[in-house]
RNA sequence: CGGGGUGUGGCGCAGCCUGGCAGCGCGACUGGUUUGGGACCAGUAGGUCGCAGGUUCGAAUCCUGUCACCCCGACCA
């Protein structure tokens, strides 16, 4: 028997942290390269892990009053003009349509027809605030319209000049919410809000622990008053923003006439708000738990959370034992698991046991059981988890299925447990410059560093020397005095800084 | 968009310096042997060497141009 290297992916994330990613992709099947520049082609197990996230984010933004809507994937060019920050934000990464209809070229081929050109070219949307501003200033007469509570389920492309597979493609799926409000605080609290329900989603879904902040001025996005992200760290101790909250005051309500004639019969300016999260998240959750053998699901997400591996060497055993096999996967998918029904498959590919068993473990399944003649007369099943590795152990088939569920929320909290531990091991608290310096050297791990700062241009140069960005200033960062480390001025409050993605 | 690198069967690569029959490994397929584990043996299929031009009796190999992708920066979810 050729040996093998000791661990399913090669290289391992210690060897190199980047390729380890792109070989974990590939390996768990997730996504690939497409012929288009930038686009990844995603497949059936990567666009499941989207779909969990897709249902139960779409829950939690129902529960909180938003409805679902889709609006154009073309913008108009003079619709991004409004916003005077929000086009320079975006005016470099847009993808433009200039023809509405193809000629076969003189030299062969096809080419855009000349007579075909657009009087005003349409922008792909890198985003939707101005389009739908747009329609929230028609569909917007009276206070009592109010508050416009909308969500988009869209792909948006921004044409990047160096892309990574999920982290940041030039076309990618996310989630994007709208809302008008009345007052100022009524969109302020909106914003925190749905801050929370990502945090919440992060932690409690994804098992990825996240630290909730302010944006720094430079980092907000283009148009907001205030952005509010998530950060979480990744195992190569980079930090990645997970999801955004932007508080958009009455920028884009003066750009785009979203007014309203308050209770008083004035007409004043509406408050809005805009939040989003991406496929970006599938690349936060491999860089949060996945291991030298490949991806690590947590359970909530995983597309098969319990994978079933019958094991057989002829046509009687095998009708022996897919019986059993399927038998157990009736009893374990009437248990139920985070109010869902348990997802179990059986893999009866004719592939050898070795290889089918080391494609789960890359695809990262959480429960493995591998049932053969002996578990059938036994009555047992032979069963693995995918967190803690090895191979697993043999239990009477009664006490597995009705330990299943309980099994599952164990490693969901062990996988939250385990991230939050390596989180808070390369956080730091930093009071001077130099150690800052030798904490960011490129030699060092790198991590979370909490540290008083002043934002400002003479922060931002040294942040970009050292390549260390400002993630934001906690929410629940207490107030405490000291001096920025970076100026020496007077600050309030500690900002986390960090390597990002 | 700056610096570096790579384009050769489905995938990963060698060959290029020094021009002379297009090779290897994996995968696929067929047959056999295996079978609580990423198997073994034998055989089969599959490539006008990114593209265009040039030099040459002859180009994967040398020259010019071009396109694409990857890595490192800058920019960004």
């Amino acid at each position: 028997m050729p040996k093998r290297a000791q661990h399913a992916i090669s290289p391992t994330r210690a060897e190199n942290y980047p390729e380890w990613y792109q070989q974990v992709v590939k390996a768990a099947d997730l996504a690939e390269t497409s012929d288009v520049r930038g686009c990844m082609v995603i497949k059936p197990w990567g666009y499941a892990i989207w779909e969990n996230m897709q249902r139960i984010l779409d829950g939690m933004f129902k529960a909180t009053g938003h409805e679902n809507a889709y609006f154009p994937l073309f913008i108009p060019m003079s619709f991004l003009e409004k916003e005077a920050e929000h086009v320079e934000g975006f005016a470099k990464e847009c993808a433009v349509v200039t023809h509405h209809r193809l000629e076969p070229n003189p030299d062969g081929g096809l080419r855009p027809a000349p007579a075909a050109e657009l009087d005003e070219p349409l922008i792909v949307r890198p985003t939707s605030e101005t389009i739908i501003g747009a329609t929230f200033a028609r569909w917007l007469e009276s206070y009592r319209d109010l508050p416009i509570l909308i969500n988009q389920w869209a792909n948006v492309v921004r044409w990047e000049l160096r892309t990574r597979m999920f982290l940041r493609t030039a076309e990618f799926l996310w989630q994007e919410g709208h809302t008008v409000h009345a007052t100022e605080q009524e969109a302020r609290d909106e914003t925190r809000l749905m801050l929370d329900v990502y945090a919440d989603f992060a932690q409690n879904t994804m098992a990825m622990p996240v630290i909730r902040g302010e944006k720094t001025a430079s980092e907000r996005f283009p148009g907001a008053v205030a952005t509010y992200s998530i950060e979480a760290l990744m195992q190569d101790g980079k930090a990645l923003q997970a999801g955004t909250s932007h508080f958009l005051g009455q920028n884009f309500a003066k750009a785009q006439e979203i007014k309203f004639q308050d209770r008083s019969g004035h007409e004043v300016y509406a408050w809005t708000t805009s939040w989003g999260v991406s496929t970006r998240l599938v690349g936060g959750l491999i860089m949060t738990h996945s291991d030298d053998d490949g991806l690590v699901l947590p359970p909530t997400l995983a597309p098969a959370q319990v994978v079933i591996l019958p094991i057989y060497k002829n046509d009687q055993e095998r009708g022996q034992v897919l019986a059993y096999c399927e038998s157990l996967q009736q009893e374990l998918q009437a248990e139920c698991y985070a109010e869902q029904s348990l997802r179990v498959k059986i893999d009866d590919r004719d592939l050898r046991g070795g290889e089918k068993k080391w494609q789960w473990v890359k695809r990262g399944v959480p429960l493995r059981v591998e049932i053969g003649p002996r578990d059938v007369a036994a009555g047992g099943v032979f069963a693995a988890r995918r967190d803690v590795g090895g191979k697993g152990q043999g239990v009477p088939r009664g006490e597995f299925v009705a330990q299943a569920a309980q099994t599952l929320a164990d490693i969901q909290q062990a996988l939250l447990d385990r991230a939050t531990q390596a989180r808070d091991q390369a956080t730091a608290r930093i009071n001077t410059l130099a150690e800052f310096e030798a904490y960011f050297a490129e030699s060092a791990p790198g991590g979370l560093a909490y540290c008083h700062f002043v934002d400002g241009p003479e922060m931002e140069a040294q942040l970009k020397a050292l390549k260390v960005t400002a993630r934001c200033v906690p929410l629940e960062a207490p107030v405490e005095s000291g001096s920025c480390i970076f100026t020496g001025q007077p600050s309030q409050r500690r900002g986390v800084f960090a390597r990002a993605y």
